[in-house]
DNA sequence: TCCCTCATGTAAAAGGTTACATGATTTA
DNA sequence: TAAATCATGTAACCTTTTACATGAGGGA
C-alpha cells in the first residue's frame, strides 16, 4: 500500500524537480530559485530550508552532511525513490489554473487616469526591462541547444530544459511586441 | 499636508481601479475579479469585503447602503478624490518585478521523468485550455474595439480596456504556439 | 427537492516576505 | 574598512485560500 504524503505544496515539487536532476544543498537551491527555475517558481531561502526538512520527514529526500574547513558545513540533499515517484505522480495530477497576478497589466488598466508623459515613462521602463530579459534568455537558449543531441533519459532532461527556455523567449517576445504596439498607439492618439 | 495611507496592497489598487470606473458593490467586484480584471489580478470575496472596509477607513472609497425588498441589502462603493489620487500615485511608483509562479511550466521542466503518453496528455490538455481562452479573449476584443472611437477621458478608459485585452490575446497566442511546437517536437523524437 | 444567484461577512490555516541571527573568508 | 559570498536557520508579519455562516427567491 502506498503512503500518503500530507499536503504537498507546489514549492515541494519545484525543489524535487531540481534535486531529481542532481544532488543539491539548500543554498544552491536558493540560488537556482532566482535564475533558471526562478522564472517558473520563485522562493527565498527562508521558505526553502523548512520545506527541505518537511520533504525529508516525508521520506522524499535525504541529506548527508558535508563538513568543510574554510566554509560552513552544508547538507547535500538527494531524491529518494519515493520522491521520484511523488514527482512523477504530480506531473499527471489535475492542474487547476493558477490565479493571475500581473501588477504591470493592472497598471495599464488604470493608465487612463495618468498624464500621458507618466504613462509613457511607465511603458518604456517596462519595455527596457523585457528587452533585457529577452536578450538574456536568448543567450542561455543558445547554450542549451548544444546539449540537445544526447540520447535517452539525459537527452530528454536537456530537452525539458530547452523547452522551458523556449517558453521564456517566446513569452518575452510577446510582451516586447505588445509594449511596442502600445507605445506606438499612445503616440498616435 | 497629505495623509499617509498605511500599507496599501496591490489588491487595494485592483479594487480602486475598478471603482474608479464606476460605482460597485463588493459582490460585483468579486464577479469582476473572476473574468475581465481577474486575468490580471485574482481575489475571492473573503478578501474583497475586508479590503473594502480598510479602504473606506483610509478614506479612499465611501459607500451608501442600498435597501432592497426581494434581495439582501447591498453597499455601493464609490471612489473619493483621495482614492483617485492614491491610484494615480501608484501608477508611477517604482514597480518591482513580481515573482513568477507558473505551475505548468514547472511540470514541463520535470516532464522527462514521465512516460511519453503521460507527457502528451499533459500538453494537449493545456493546449485545449489555452485555445479556448484565446477564442474567448478574441470575442471580447471585438466588442471592445467598438468603443474605441470615443474621445477624451472616456475614450482613453476604453482604450485601456482594449490594450489589456490585446495583451490577453497576445499572451494566449504565444502559449498556444509554444505548446504546438512542443507537441510536434515530442512526436518527432 | 436541490442547486444557483444575490449579498455580506468571519475564522482558521496555508503560503510567502521581511527581518533577525551567526560567523568565517574573500573581494573591492 | 565595508560589503559580498558561503551556509543555515527562526520569528513575525502579511497575503491568500478554504471553510463556516446566514437567508430569501428562482429554475431544473
Amino acid at each position: 500500500m502506498a503512503k500518503r504524503f500530507g499536503t504537498t505544496s507546489t514549492l515541494a515539487y519545484a525543489l524535487l524537480g531540481l534535486v531529481a536532476r542532481r544532488e543539491r544543498t539548500g543554498y544552491e537551491l536558493a540560488q537556482l530559485m532566482r535564475e533558471p527555475i526562478g522564472f517558473m517558481w520563485h522562493a527565498r531561502h527562508s521558505q526553502i530550508y523548512p520545506e527541505l526538512a518537511r520533504l525529508e520527514k516525508a521520506g522524499l529526500v535525504r541529506h548527508t552532511l558535508v563538513r568543510q574547513a574554510e566554509r560552513p558545513d552544508k547538507k547535500r540533499y538527494r531524491i529518494t525513490p519515493a520522491g521520484r515517484a511523488a514527482l512523477r505522480a504530480w506531473l499527471s495530477s489535475p492542474l487547476d489554473e493558477s490565479p493571475a497576478r500581473d501588477e504591470f497589466t493592472l497598471r495599464v488598466f488604470s493608465m487612463w487616469l495618468a498624464r500621458k508623459s507618466k504613462a509613457r515613462a511607465l511603458l518604456s521602463d517596462e519595455l527596457a526591462r523585457h528587452e533585457a530579459m529577452l536578450r538574456r534568455h536568448q543567450e542561455v537558449e543558445v547554450q542549451a541547444r548544444r546539449h540537445l543531441t544526447l540520447k535517452g533519459r539525459l537527452g530528454e532532461m536537456h530537452f525539458a530544459n530547452y523547452a522551458t527556455l523556449r517558453r521564456g523567449v517566446s513569452y518575452e517576445r510577446h510582451v516586447v511586441d505588445w509594449l511596442r504596439w502600445l507605445i506606438a498607439e499612445l503616440d498616435t492618439r
